[in-house]
DNA sequence: TATTATTTTTAGACAAGTCTAAAAATATAT
DNA sequence: ATATATTTTTAGACTTGTCTAAAAATAATA
């Protein structure tokens, strides 16, 4: 078995791996355990041992597939978790991520699988995540953001990059929540913030910071 | 905060005290709790530094106000999943007891109250044992069990004593299950093992051992 | 009451995970 | 290429919760 804190340390490697990065820095973990990478450098010799990262002094990890099984499980019930306290337990998607990172430690392919069927199979989390299914498959959107678009195009929200709490409350607060469908009025050259129309109806303006981190669907 | 530890040795200090016992044993912790007495020791004066038990040496423990308000909230939430598990999720009332005993451990009043509501305020968790409300009040049914019925008397099961696996397996085969009707046909004198009928249908021998663990509510 | 048995506590050690400070390796800049 | 800056690792210490073995207190028994 594995601790609770090992676990934590594959899921922030998994998050930092992408196909661009050969190898996770020390620091970035660090940075996003909230840690110092001397503990990081504890941690990954202890995963290595268990085969769950693969590791060379100064050259930075990789998951193994083990490692990477384990994160993407954790990952699922997490998002799960996250369905059903804004589903049934009527939570706002800004309240649940905290919870979420407790319940996700409970691990039982049994009770994540029952879960999944009373939410009857949900593809998303609360936020747009995709919720990798029972064999771990992920089915992620394409990374269209509404910084993208151009002026007079429309999409439709399907999700979010930034998960703070403080980006979650602004976005309600214009309306921008999964589902809203958006219309861009204009782009300002100088700054790329951008006019646009909420739902046929409200009119809103929104920086490039908030743009480039909600994720939309093109329609037309 | 506490640590999950600090909140199971609580948890361990309230199922032990009673009005009868005047103050809980050290041995008593260590057995509850799977542990040694020495560890018993070291924790108490942990909790007594937090003011959470009274403590003196060689005296037993008593919870304090403040850590029976804990032990009675961690106990709550765990009778809540417990319910949750069982209605929601389909499982069996032999099953839900490990994930419970973890689930119970994340702390919020906010949590435990949508739950709460969500299953619409159950009375009693799957195994009859009254779930305390929301200010930590709990009303215990009265404590008769089967063992106590003499021939010809009946009742309905409302609630077990003992919680292993083994031992609800065995109920459920039997269909002693909450709410099943039981009439007592004949005592044995000599090890008070007892014939009952149960739900007016299939006849079962028990020894004394399942009927004292049975709670029932007597009928006429 | 004196003796023995049991319970409880203390003392010291260990594992997990963290930290600081310093050393080693790697990357960057002149 | 050499000097400087940054990143990563090591070494040693600390905390939490645990353990064993021995000492101290309490309870049981003769």
């Amino acid at each position: 078995m594995n601790s609770f804190t090992e676990e934590n340390y594959l899921k922030a490697i998994f998050k930092l791996s992408s196909p661009k990065v050969n190898g996770v820095s020390t620091n970035a973990i660090a940075e996003e355990i909230q840690t110092k990478a001397s503990s990081v450098t504890d941690m990954i010799k202890k995963l290595s041992d268990k085969k769950l990262v693969k590791y060379k002094k100064y050259q930075g990890v990789h998951l193994t597939k083990k490692g990477k099984e384990i994160a993407v499980s954790i990952i699922r019930n997490h998002r799960l978790w996250e369905v059903f306290l804004v589903e049934k337990l009527d939570f706002k998607w800004d309240e649940v991520h905290d919870f979420a990172e407790e319940l996700e430690h409970i691990k039982s392919d049994e009770l994540t699988n029952r879960l999944d069927a009373f939410l009857e199979f949900p593809k998303h989390d609360p936020h747009g995540d995709p919720i990798p299914d029972k064999d771990g498959n992920i089915y992620n959107h394409k990374d269209i953001t509404l910084s993208d678009l151009k002026s007079a195009e429309k999409g439709i929200v399907v999700g979010v990059k930034e998960h703070s709490k403080s980006y979650l409350n602004y976005l309600e607060s214009v309306n921008l929540v999964l589902g809203a469908e958006i219309k861009v009025n204009d782009v300002i050259d100088f700054d790329h913030s951008m006019s646009i129309t909420v739902n046929q109806k409200k009119t809103a303006n929104i920086s490039h910071q908030v743009s480039k981190n909600l994720l939309i669907k093109k329609t037309d």
